[in-house]
DNA sequence: TCAATCCGTATC
DNA sequence: ATACGGATTGAC
């Protein structure tokens, strides 16, 4: 029933007209009448009886499309249980809208609808609730299938996984129709669109679908090239949210209907219906493009370790980088660690040096205006000589405001380094963006005046900068506005802000990480952990050390994503990541939940909700404007129960009608 | 004792 | 939202 009352999630049971019995097939869109009007709702199944005494008839059979395959239909049930969430919500993020006209071309042959599964059942449907899943970070009772052996060099499979020791194994049992569950630890310089693919390939050479999931349009533009040159034409399909309603719906009939094996996206695709599914992968779990910014705001990571669990597929969580849930997954034994050995990963990265504390500067010569901390700079200059392209990292626009005199207006700038000054918050006092030293007590240089004003320094304005430190240098920008997909090999300036950093022809011979400071200081659960994953993609598009690769880092070297990044060992940071959260008691060592409203209605719901027994509730802070939030906070054990006494909570709280809304989030990204 | 009304609950 | 049933109230 698409109607959005958390007590009415539940299924009920209509009677099939005699009309309607071949259109009714389990997975269409219909209309019922209910409580007097009619609404949407989804076939869910037939069955011959019902425990209820009056049934009422189906209405219509909006489209006879089968779109909600029985499969995705039980995904999106365990998923909403898991999110404290409602079927017709989790319904309403699998199922894109439906586009008539998409529906009726290209039926190859005419009017041939879907043949309906019950073909016998008599004149009555009705529709029961799927078993609750197991939440599959919770639940490491089956073992991943990855030999431990390294492998003898003479295995089948793509090159590319056997820098990889357990690679080539992983490729096979996709190919064999097991379901290996790998978390890969992706070496610098790695074309990790390419392995996908060839991840992909095993999967479907044995017969099997596949859904990938990335973050934004760029990587999944480079997936789709991947992916087309592995399979051929016409074996995947691209869904993502940016395709519009008609061409989004097209893709997803396609793999509804089984015309490709495989479907590629961004978090649109993670419910794409794929028939006979044999991995899930998503590349970069840390991104928080992957969370669902729509209730039940399941993530995309989640949502695929439950469809792997549910279907026995396998699992692929690749990134540079490694988020601490992932951690989690190899540490409960659910899956097991694809990483290169330590000579494979020296020999392929960069040259990484910190520059925090040292004071020497070098100055350039040619512009008075722009000087960098001198490694920063010495690296920059060399690889130029050298006519390799250097790629600057710098925030997104108006993330972080640079400040200039509110008198004069002249730009504030370091008194050692003479980089911008910027304010990482309202509170803090300005700090270089450049070196990061902190001006306590600035005054300016034209006018003596001691207040500043906050302007907006973009990837432009700061690219105009160091064009001015490297004369002569063509620079280009990367950004929100305008994201280059990749640049030629020579000489050049690429100034990029994070997650738009454009991949280099032969790689860039220096990247240069600034404002690091801003990143680690933000009071945010995952600050480390973001930063760190930033860099690491950035300095994974550097050229490994021995063909003169350098990659400088404006940090403390002493902080810990600073080694991570130092050593290559996303793996070493997540486990130290992991063991942290648990001390503390922070995702995904537990569970979290967040009851977010007016202060009324959050008491209201959490005094209804019958919560599990070790629940802890935190709080209240405030929120935006009138509203609150509290966190509740239960072992992971007790997840599920949880969830279930949330989801129970909101239902008595709909059903009577209580006016003010209460938002719930399971696993809410931010927590501060 | 019965009917009008109120309130809470289910909605196939 | 709306319809229904059971409870409650008030008038005969």
């Amino acid at each position: 029933m698409d109607v959005p009352l958390a007590h009415l999630d539940r299924p009920f049971d209509y009677l099939v007209p005699a009309a309607l019995d071949e259109q009714a097939v389990p997975g269409t869109r219909v209309k019922v009448r209910f409580a007097g009007q009619l609404v949407d709702g989804w076939l869910l199944e037939r069955v011959a009886s019902s425990d209820h005494p009056r049934l009422a008839y189906l209405e219509k059979v909006v489209s006879p499309e089968p779109v909600l395959s029985p499969e995705v239909s039980r995904l999106a049930r365990a998923v909403a249980d898991r999110y404290a969430g409602s079927l017709a919500d989790v319904l309403r993020l699998a199922v894109p809208p439906r586009h008539a006209r998409v529906e009726k071309e290209a039926r190859p042959d005419g009017a041939e609808p879907p043949a309906p599964n019950a073909p016998n059942a008599p004149p009555a449907s009705t529709a029961s609730a799927a078993p609750p899943a197991p939440d599959a970070s919770t639940a490491p009772e089956s073992g991943a299938e990855l030999p431990e052996q390294r492998r003898p060099p003479a295995e089948p499979g793509p090159d590319g996984w056997r820098d990889y020791p357990a690679g080539p194994a992983y490729l096979r049992a996709l190919t064999d129709g097991r379901a290996p569950r790998a978390v890969w630890s992706a070496l610098a310089g790695e074309d990790w669109a390419v392995r996908y693919a060839e991840a992909v390939a095993a999967t479907v050479a044995g017969g099997r679908g596949a859904v990938v999931v990335v973050a934004d349009n760029r990587d999944l533009d480079r997936l789709d090239a991947a992916v087309g040159a592995a399979l051929g034409p016409g074996r995947h399909v691209c869904l993502s949210a940016a395709l519009g309603p008609a061409r989004r719906y097209r893709a997803f009939l396609a793999a509804r209907r089984g015309d490709v094996p495989v479907v590629i996206g961004t978090r649109a695709a993670m419910f794409a219906p794929v028939e006979r599914l044999g991995l899930v992968a998503i590349w970069d779990d840390g991104d928080d493009l992957h969370a669902e910014p729509r209730a039940p705001y399941p993530h995309a990571r989640d949502v695929l370790l439950t469809r792997a669990q549910l279907t026995e597929a396998g699992v692929l969580v690749g990134g540079y980088a490694r988020t601490a849930e992932a951690q989690l997954l190899l540490e409960t034994g659910w899956a097991r660690e694809v990483v290169a050995d330590r000579a494979t990963v020296r020999a392929r990265t960069p040259a990484i040096a910190p520059v925090g504390d040292d004071p020497q500067l070098a100055r350039d010569p040619g512009a008075a205006t722009a000087r960098l901390p001198s490694l920063a700079w010495t690296a920059a200059r060399e690889a130029l000589r050298a006519d390799l392209p250097v790629l600057v990292q710098v925030p997104r626009r108006g993330y972080l405001p640079s400040v200039s005199c509110a008198q004069c207006r002249t730009p504030a700038r370091c008194a050692h380094c003479a980089g911008p000054l910027a304010l990482p918050s309202a509170s803090a006092p300005p700090a270089c963006r450049w070196c990061g030293r902190v001006a306590a007590a600035y005054a300016c240089p034209e006018c003596g005046g001691r207040r500043l004003r906050a302007a907006v320094t973009g990837a432009r304005r700061t690219a105009e900068e160091l064009g001015r430190a490297f004369p002569g240098v063509s620079v280009r920008t990367s950004g929100r506005d305008e994201v280059l997909d990749g640049v030629p090999g020579g000489a050049g300036l690429v100034i990029a802000t994070p997650g738009a950093e454009p991949v280099a022809e032969g790689g860039y011979g220096a990247v240069l990480l600034l404002d690091s400071w801003a990143l680690l200081t933000r009071a945010d659960l995952r600050a480390g952990e973001e930063a760190l994953r930033r860099w690491l993609s950035a300095a994974a598009l550097a050229r490994p050390a021995g063909a003169g690769g350098r990659v400088v880092v404006v940090a403390d070297g002493a902080l810990a994503p600073v080694q991570a990044l130092l050593r290559w060992d996303a793996g070493w940071f997540a486990a130290r990541e992991l063991a942290e959260r648990r001390e503390l008691g922070f995702p995904p060592a537990v569970r979290m939940a967040s009851v977010t409203g007016l202060p009324a209605a959050v008491a209201d719901l959490l005094d209804e909700a019958r919560l599990p027994d070790g629940a802890e509730v935190l709080g209240p802070v405030p929120a935006d404007g009138e509203r609150e939030r509290m966190l509740v906070r239960v072992p992971r054990a007790r997840a599920a129960a949880l969830a279930g006494a949330l989801h129970a909570a909101a239902g008595a709280r709909s059903a009577r009608k209580a006016a003010d809304p209460v938002r719930l989030q399971v696993d809410p990204l931010d927590l501060f």
